[in-house]
DNA sequence: CTCCAATAGACCGACTGTCTGTCGGTAATA
DNA sequence: TATTACCGACAGACAGTCGGTCTATTGGAG
C-alpha cells in the first residue's frame, strides 16, 4: 500500500523510529529492516530521504542538539536572573530529563550504552564544542561582578564540561551511589578553585536547587 | 599450504595484523578476510583463538595497556625522583610516542580517528580508571611534603586526566598550534590551582622537559 | 476557467556484494 | 590415541543500489 507524504514529514517518521530503536539496540543492533518495519516503507524510500544509515545518526544529532544548546542559550541571555543561580540553571537545562518528550523523547538513553560508542562520540564532540562558549559568556560577567578570578575563563569551563559529562553523565566511570555524592562534593569545591571563587560561594546555590538533579552536564 | 604453530604465536600474529590493519582502515573498515589474508590463515583458524572480531580488539587494547600502565607504575614507584619531575615523568610515559615500537606499534595513531570510536572509547576507559590511581599516590606525597594541598587528590587527578585525553589526546575539539599552546598554558595554570600548589611550581619542571612533548595524558 | 500532459519527486522491492561467525572434518603433535 | 591447531565451504544477515511505478503539481492549450 503507497502512502505518499510531504519528505520532511517523512524524514521526522524515520528519525523518530530511529530515535527509538537506537535507544533500545544500538545503532549497531538496529539494523535498516528493523526502522523500515516501523515506518512501514520500502528500503528504497528510506535511501531516497538519508544517503546511509549513518546519516540518519547524523540528523538525529543534529535534531537533538539544537533542542538542547538553543535551550540554554536562552536561560544564558537572561540577564535577569543572578550569575551563579544562571550557571546551575544552564546546567540544568542541559539535562535531558528537562527536555519535554516532544520530538526526540528518549536520546539520553542510548549514548551512555557502549554499543552506541559512536553516536556517543558525536554527542560528545557537539556538547564540548557549544556548551563552554555560552556558559564562559556568564563567567566573564561573574568576573566584572567580582563573583569570579581566572585569567581562563574559557579553558576552565571546557574543564569542567568534559569531565561533567564524561563522570557524570557518562559510562566512563562506575561509581556506587556514595562514590558519585562524594565525586559531587569533590567537583563543586574543584570548580570554585578554578574559577577563583568564595569557598562555599557555588555550593550554597547549588543546594538550593539541589533534589533529585546532579548537576551533570550535557 | 598447512603449518602449525604454537598457540599464542598465532594469536600475537593475528593482534600484530589487525594492529596494523586498524590503524590503517579502522576497526569497522577492516574486514576479517582482511586480517586472514594479511596473516595468511583460514577463517577457522581465526576463529579458533579468537572468538569474535571484537575480541580481538579487546586483547589488542589488553597488549597495549599492560605495556603502557606498567611502565607508568614503574616510574610512579621511584621515590627518588622529587615528586613534581615525577610526576611529569609519568605523564611523558603514558605518551605514545615513548612506547618503542615493539609489539604494539601503531596502536595510537587509530584511537584518534572518528572511525574507531569503540576502540577509542575502550582505551579511553582504561585510562581513565587506571591512572588516576597511579598518580594520586604520587599526590599524597606532594601533600605531605607541603608541595599541594587538596581535600580531593583522586578527583583531581581524575579530572585533569580526562581532560588531557580529550583535549590533547583526542579529537574532540580542533586546535590551532597556537591555540593548543594557550591551553596548554592554562592547563598547567588550573592544575596548580586544583593541587593548591604555589604559582608556577609546575610550569617550571615542565619547562624543563618542554621541547616537543606536550603533556598530553593517555 | 478547465483539462490534460509533462515533469518532479516520493515510493517500491528484488537484488548484489560483503561480512561475520559456524561446523564438520583433516593434519600434526605429544 | 588424544589433543590441539588448522582448514574452507557455508549460512544468515545486512547495507546500499537500481530500474521502475505511482502521485501530485504545474503550466499551457483550448
Amino acid at each position: 500500500m503507497r502512502v505518499v507524504k510531504k519528505a520532511e514529514e517523512r524524514k521526522n517518521e524515520i528519525l523518530d523510529a530511529a530515535d527509538e530503536l537506537f535507544a533500545q539496540k544500538g545503532f549497531d543492533g538496529t539494523s535498516t529492516n528493523d526502522i523500515l518495519e516501523k515506518v512501514g516503507i520500502a528500503r528504497g524510500t528510506l535511501y531516497h530521504h538519508f544517503k546511509s544509515k549513518e546519516d540518519i545518526m547524523d540528523a538525529l544529532i543534529d535534531r537533538y542538539n539544537v533542542l538542547l544548546l538553543d535551550g540554554a542559550q536562552d536561560i544564558a541571555k537572561d540577564k535577569s536572573i543572578p550569575v551563579i543561580e544562571r550557571i546551575v540553571r544552564v546546567v540544568m537545562a542541559l539535562n535531558i530529563s528537562n527536555v519535554e518528550s516532544g520530538s526526540s523523547k528518549e536520546i539520553m538513553e542510548h549514548i551512555h550504552k557502549p554499543q552506541n560508542a559512536l553516536m556517543h562520540q558525536k554527542i560528545q564532540k557537539v556538547i564540548v564544542n557549544g556548551v563552554p562558549p555560552i556558559l564562559t559568556e556568564i563567567i566573564r560577567e561573574g568576573i566584572e561582578q567580582g563573583l569570579f578570578s581566572t585569567p581562563f575563563p574559557y579553558e576552565c569551563m571546557e574543564m569542567v564540561v568534559i569531565y561533567a559529562n564524561a563522570v557524570f553523565d557518562g559510562d566512563m566511570v562506575t561509581m556506587t551511589d556514595e562514590e558519585r555524592g562524594s565525586r559531587m562534593l569533590a567537583f563543586v569545591c574543584n570548580v570554585e578553585r578554578l574559577l577563583g571563587a568564595e569557598s562555599g560561594s557555588l555550593m550554597a546555590v547549588m543546594a538550593m536547587f539541589g533534589g533529585g538533579n546532579e548537576g551533570g552536564d550535557e
